[in-house]
DNA sequence: CGTCCTGTGTGACCGCAATCACCCCGCGTC
DNA sequence: GACGCGGGGTGATTGCGGTCACACAGGACG
């Protein structure tokens, strides 16, 4: 499969580019498929590529020593992975894993330091983004913190509501993370966050609609649990 | 206290700076003392100062939402931190407070910014210490992803053995941080480090040496206990 | 030099979440 | 249509670490 310019195109950092700039970048890229739990980007190595997602969707995950999956950060379609290389020669921190069948748009290192040459203004971005990625890394690790376990869980559905419909009654999140892929970026159990789930469930605080679909249906009752204004 | 072009060059990021650019920087920089628990960054603000660690002891923290202290890093003397500053128009993400009574050369944003323009490879190193911390992030959250409390410690305690150490049979940790700050960085309580370090202590793998030596007397055994090869 | 504060050490108690086992349902594949 | 796999749900058990209380030592300050 081939890489055109109309699907560089797709990729916010990149719509703005000219055509003849994507032609050649789309050139030097490649596209590839990944099954699910395919690792795309691997730990301790030089990867050396920048990875844009077009489909499905991904996490940073790490391991323990003892062999635990931790997860880091989710990847959506639009967005990018594997910048760092940009800013240092070391090696990629974390794996980069599916979740579901992806579609991923690998530019490599050279190509896009060549890119960064040309249009510098595309760093600033890039920076942001890193800036941005320490942010949510500081604020992830500040949820680590809470000692009340459903507290835990509820900032991190907090955190996946749109910020559109944070002041309104009710509101969905569409392809919520599986319990699994919510506890291990949390550090507590599969089943812990299913008991919690119930909990809210019970309380009609959310509702599913299949799996793709989850129904906050009293978004501010859901803040002030993650607030710790009220417990569940 | 006034800023010297001589006070800059301790620091390894401006050490190799013309005398003249640092004598202009050192004209808008400014020296503060912090005491000990005093807040040298805020979070939540836009700082607009990269801050040059001259003397004593910073760790980054935050609060979670009941008020408990999450550590994220510490800051040595010759670092600097308040860098993301640089990359977005972000806020500070975490606060930065002083560990023990210390003095802090705060260089404003927008001198660096003109100092990163005439002196672009600044930027480069700049880039690899926001990549150096992303890394570090990644690493200090895998470590919150281990189960068994004592190896927690271990690996913290671990990262405190200087690496060139790290072959010998013995080590020394010069000013290790206490209990407390080691607790809040891998969210375990001050008396379970504290019992952990009873037991190395027992074992004979650590002794103290008053408060500013800790001495490592089985390096190897430490890093057996750090990758969970055998168990306290 | 006395007082106060901070850091370290210890003991007892208890509750919460991990762990294990198991079940059910839905979806995809053969 | 059957089978297998993944995700969600439930129940029981238990042990580990948080919490609280307290003591002691050393250093800093007045």
């Amino acid at each position: 499969m081939v890489v055109t310019p109309q699907l560089l195109k797709t990729f916010p950092l990149l719509s703005g580019l000219p055509d003849a700039i994507l032609e050649e970048v789309a050139g030097q890229s490649s596209v590839r498929k990944a099954a699910r739990r395919a690792i795309v980007l691997n730990a301790g190595q030089n990867e050396e590529q920048i990875c844009f997602l077009f489909e499905g969707r991904l996490q940073g995950v790490d391991f323990t020593i003892d062999g635990r999956e931790v997860g880091l950060y989710f990847v959506e379609p639009g967005e990018f992975c594997g910048e760092l290389c940009l800013f240092d020669e070391g090696s990629q921190p974390e794996f980069v894993m599916a979740l579901t069948p992806s579609v991923i748009v690998s530019v490599p290192l050279n190509a896009m330091q060549a890119l960064l040459k040309k249009h510098p203004e595309l760093f600033a971005t890039i920076s942001a983004k890193v800036a941005g990625h320490v942010r949510k890394m500081t604020f992830q690790r500040s949820l680590l913190g809470l000692p009340n376990i459903a507290q835990r869980v509820c900032c991190q559905l907090w955190m996946l509501v749109p910020e559109k419909d944070r002041d309104k009654e009710e509101a969905e999140i569409r392809n919520p993370p599986t319990h699994m892929e919510i506890a291990i970026m949390l550090n507590i159990s599969r089943e812990t966050v299913t008991r919690v789930f119930q909990s809210l469930q019970n309380r009609q605080i959310v509702k599913r609609d299949g799996t793709s679909l989850l129904v906050v249906s009293k978004v501010s009752v859901l803040r002030d649990y993650a607030e710790g204004k009220q417990e569940l």
